[in-house]
DNA sequence: CTAATTTCGAACTATTTGGTTTTATAATGC
DNA sequence: GCATTATAAAACCAAATAGTTCGAAATTAG
């Protein structure tokens, strides 16, 4: 059972499949959806034509997967951002830093695929994937207030869903920024004190000194 | 002085510039900018493909008017919707109520020009443009601020940068998620709380009752 | 009315683009 | 080695697109 039938038969491919898609968030990224054409994707992902149409259909196919990929692997880093730290400050900083942090990588275009690139797509399954996104995204965060109540770190009547909206909207806001070219410093700064605004007033431990 | 030396002498046009110029903004901000073909535009403006090279030059020529017009005319509304209301509640909410229902106006596209189609436009004098148009944004809601320390209805060490920055960023989450179809009834039930959530805790003359 | 001027509308050209076909290459199994 | 299977690379084709040209139409100046 180990033994998982080995290779395919013919000629072995000479591209990885997930990395090439990986490659081709990256031009999606960084051009946009109508600014990318078939040829930008050859050239990307490291593909041949043919082979690209064959494997991965046409672009609105591999935007879609592309797209799905990533938002899988950057809600699974939020997550992670949001869920680790121990205090509910450092969860809500850490969510937005990531935000700020990923939408300013070197190396990478600026922004996001999901909150820049994804929302121009004219594409009724596009819209209906960020739909679903958006609210993946306030319930995790709305998860975290919860547990805070749980824990006793804000009163039993924060309003939850109201404060999840907010940071998410917050880091959209900027993330969308990151995209036009603010420094990455200013917006971690930014960040920080949009924690600051969604949290401090309701902080038991820490209290509003900082305000 | 007065007789503005009347008509110019040829076939006289058969449209006008600036309101064949709002016809392409919208062309813009439904299809995004590289979505839009020429034939878009000689569609979407009604003018014919000559007079539009010869009066208005290429696409880019033409997104960058567009633009710049719409900014301008944008601004101005958030300006009165900022400076008219009397308390500062008002202006905030106002301001915010503003960002939605330009977002989600029926008859035109969904979201903002400015905010989510130019942010995509790789083109240097674009990105300068929206930094500058960003920072307009800001610098408007701090001057409300400012007024509102002067009239003593916030206390004078209210962190006025800080939280114009935070209503802008909050407002771009509100357009983006007008532009994939957020119902305007949410989106301003989540801008009058996100008034809340800048204000009410510093409001001297409301207090914090509500929350 | 005629000439000059400007715009309009349709047709035209060259280029780009999306998608396919064709031929060559690299692997496996016998 | 030889047949089989699958991919790669390049050429190919049709449709869409950007930008221009040209004759007809609409206006003013004389």
């Amino acid at each position: 059972m180990i033994q998982n039938t080995a290779r395919p038969r013919g000629r072995p491919r000479s591209f990885d499949e997930t990395g090439a898609l990986e490659k081709a968030t990256q031009v999606f990224w960084s051009k946009g959806y109508d600014g990318v054409t078939i040829d930008d994707l050859v050239a990307g992902m490291g593909v041949g034509r043919p082979s690209l149409y064959a494997i991965f259909g046409d672009k609105r196919a591999i935007f879609l997967r592309a797209l799905k990929a990533y938002a899988e692997r950057k809600g699974a880093a939020a997550t992670k951002a949001l869920l680790a730290p121990q205090t509910l400050r450092d969860s809500i900083v850490g969510f937005l830093r990531y935000a700020v942090e990923s939408a300013t990588e070197k190396g990478s275009a600026r922004g996001c695929l999901v909150v820049c690139v994804a929302p121009l797509v004219n594409d009724a399954e596009v819209q209906r994937f960020l739909q679903s996104a958006v609210a993946g995204g306030t319930a995790l965060v709305e998860r975290r207030f919860r547990d805070a109540i749980s824990a006793g770190d804000v009163p039993p009547d924060f309003p939850v869903a109201a404060r999840a909206i907010q940071v998410t909207d917050l880091a959209r806001g900027l993330t969308m920024r990151a995209r036009i070219g603010t420094p990455r410093k200013t917006l971690l700064k930014d960040a920080e004190e949009a924690a600051d605004l969604v949290l401090l007033p309701h902080l038991k431990t820490i209290g509003k000194q900082k305000l």
